[in-house]
DNA sequence: TAGATTGTTAATCGATTAACAATC
DNA sequence: TAGATTGTTAATCGATTAACAATC
């Protein structure tokens, strides 16, 4: 990328910020009337602060307007364009137990521009089957389909002990980027990503708070 | 909670650090046959810096041995007293649809002092069905359960439209703290613990990295 | 001892917050 | 105008990194 190049690089937290933004005021522009929101609405049901919003948003590129607030539809635009929704990015589920199952059928992947495209399991009786819209196939058509469409992200919901061996063959098909939640590490070459899921976090962090706060 | 208390605030970084540093120190020792480790090898594992492992557990009064490491099973026993392991927290999983079944089936909870002992949903075609060891039972009787159990918090995978209300009894009944899986903001009364979790962020991030790096 | 590793202080960096000016 | 809100700079805070001393 250029010097010149208007998309800077996002940090983590700031990505999930705009997410987050993008999310509540899709939400409020659907429930309400309104077409404009203040810093301060999207800091309350961000949990966030009022000046950090307007920062953020300042950095994406979106003017406000004074006594008035923004423009819902400008704020969407903005974080749409910033984040590359217009570009869809395809995934694969690897893994048809529960949590392939659930993340396969989960509609709320293509606002954000992510499609998922097939789900895949080496299990002969569950191959065949059902999720969602989309059908469960055999693991063995999983490079084909990977060079075919061009799929970058695989997400991985297998066992453990089958972790490294199935992210093996979806690097070998092409796959840029795993968002694994098997609870081991896998290794992989440079220049794939890999995005540990960490599912028990969340709830011990709750735990902990409780019991400390 | 007195000035002397040895137990300090965890910040959301520190909290998730020490929960990858236990989950791999233990995959560590149940792979290898050492019984230490240095703190490279963590930071190398999680991704981090070893100055950084080595502050976090000077934090929580784990002392390393200079030329040798750390002693593994110290690292273990500070974490799981620090984060309160020994004390286990209760929960129940409200709906039992694809997501619900992952989690409450996920058999990863125990070992961070988190035990699921229970799952309800009110469609009567779900409840009887055995979800790993659980049995789905009918959401009405979940306020007897919370209180007869003193279960403190609730993993709410049921959809949007009823979050708010399966939340609200779940508060009601006694739950201090919820796990919302649901894509809408829930209000809760002051004292009550929500964490949102916003399953498309991990993927949209991921889609992000590949899009601009 | 020499060397590897921990432990800790200081420096840096970045993110957040506070203050307030600018604007309609 | 007065007042509400954005926009932006400066101050603060905390987390991370670097440097190096301490230790076995």
């Amino acid at each position: 990328m250029g010097d010149g190049d208007r998309k800077r690089e996002l940090t983590h937290a700031l990505l999930e910020r705009l997410i987050h933004y993008y999310h509540f005021v899709a939400s409020q522009v659907e429930e309400q009337q309104s077409s404009t929101v203040t810093s301060a609405e999207i800091a309350k049901l961000v949990h966030t602060d009022d000046t950090l919003v307007r920062k953020d948003l300042a950095a994406i590129g979106v003017r406000g307007l004074p006594r008035v607030g923004y423009r819902s539809a400008e704020v969407l635009r903005a974080i749409h364009r910033q984040l590359g929704f217009d570009q869809p990015s395809q995934a694969v589920v690897l893994g048809a137990g529960r949590l392939g199952g659930a993340l396969a059928s989960y509609d709320g992947f293509d606002r954000y521009g992510l499609d998922i495209c097939g789900v895949f399991d080496t299990d002969p009786d569950k191959v065949g089957a059902k999720v969602g819209t989309l059908t469960v196939r055999p693991i063995e058509e999983l490079g084909e389909m990977v060079r075919r469409r061009g799929i970058s992200i695989a997400v991985l919901t297998v066992p453990a002990e089958a972790a490294q061996r199935v992210a093996t063959s979806a690097v070998e098909a092409g796959v840029k980027a795993i968002w694994n939640f098997a609870s081991t590490n896998i290794v992989v070459p440079d220049g794939v990503f890999v995005r540990h899921e960490h599912i028990a976090v969340g709830l011990a962090e709750l735990s902990y708070l409780l019991k400390s706060g």
